[in-house]
DNA sequence: CGCCGTCTTGACCGACGGGTCAAGTATCGG
DNA sequence: CCGATACTTGACCCGTCGGTCAAGACGGCG
């Protein structure tokens, strides 16, 4: 037998992880998050993460390759879950309206519940190191809602007009409404529901 | 005389600067605004910003006291250029609606102009060491829509909402469509004009 | 020409932080 | 009780990068 067989894993992100061990990488993750989204990507020490976790330095390394995989992985699951949240919003036979006003609001939400996270997503864009996996999901969402934009001006619900444009709007009302919330900018007297409630008559209104 | 009236400007910001040396400092600021824009303000390094500017690292000192200082700099002289640009652009005779598209088309064409320069307001935003010039000016726009926004739902032009949202989702519009313009996420089919002429008809759409 | 202030250089310094490593401890199946 | 595997530690290494500095070059003015 040769030795190559257990060599392959040695330097390798995959590990064989225990419950324990994913716990514990379960709690890496989350005081990253929350350092990230407060002081950026770059400025949070593999250091700090440790420390807040509770944990050595070394240990951050058993379980991640490199900082920058922890920040991908980070970014991968909450993108996962907002989709989730998004699909089990909308109701597939409903029309591209009332779809997209669906899909809007149940992001507002989850990002107001999210809010350490989703702090995160509007930072350090332009990092190399973070550049790829950000931009890689950045289409995603784009395409999902243009598809359900043209779909509705197939059947007239939707104003003509470049389909991309329209979706582009779309997200960035979610977004921005979303960061003003989520930065006090709108002050503490309005709630999450006033929130969603707004973003979902303002997309309506924009798409007719 | 004491020696003290040489010495206060010795490591100080304020330096006396030739034509030349004025020159200089411009080349560094464009190249520095460049660099920052593709690859984040974290990851230039001061000795990029040279090389990209041709001059040997020292010489940043004689220029700015430090690294922080230049991106202070790069972002006050923006935001006061396109305060300017969007001052010449709204007729305080129009009314509201008026006034707030013509703002909103004005920045889309600026910001389409100085897409260098914007990719950097979209970036860092949380690292520590330029949030505060960030956040600084962040409120100052969201105040000039807003005012204007009241001034409309008075005279009943503007929908009766609170008005802090509806300027956020003004602010958020334009941003959202320079940014899908700048980095070619509609394609480059479209042209600034097309652009400008439908966030002017979407802020529109919105407000009423 | 000689002085002085502006400008320019590149070698150098120091610390900061990502990543490594050798030495353990804890747990579990046999 | 033994060995294997998962986990944990903190000292250490080392490249990188912001910032300093001493030595000049250039240019104008008396």
């Amino acid at each position: 037998m040769s030795s190559a067989d257990t060599e392959r894993l040695d330097t390798a992100d995959e590990r064989q992880h225990t419950e324990h061990g994913l716990e514990r990488k379960r709690q890496l993750l989350d005081a990253a998050g929350e350092l990230f989204a407060d002081r950026g990507y770059s400025a949070t020490r593999i250091a700090d993460i440790c420390t807040a976790a509770g944990v050595a330095k070394g240990l951050f390394y058993w379980y991640f390759p490199t900082k920058g995989a922890l920040f991908a992985e980070l970014v991968r699951t909450m993108r996962l879950r907002l989709r989730r949240a998004q699909g089990t919003a909308m109701d597939p036979t409903a029309d591209a309206v009332t779809r997209i006003a669906d899909g809007a609001e149940a992001s507002v939400r989850f990002m107001a519940d999210h809010a350490a996270y989703f702090a995160l997503l509007d930072v350090e864009r332009s990092d190399p190191e973070v550049a790829d996996v950000l931009a890689e999901g950045a289409g995603v969402y784009l395409d999902d809602v243009r598809r359900i934009v043209e779909d509705g001006q197939r059947s007239g619900t939707i104003a003509d007009a470049p389909s991309d444009l329209i979706a582009v709007g779309v997200l960035g009302a979610v977004s921005s409404f979303s960061n003003s919330y989520r930065n006090g900018r709108l002050g503490d007297d309005i709630t999450v529901d006033d929130l969603a409630r707004f973003v979902r008559r303002w997309v309506i209104n924009a798409l007719r």
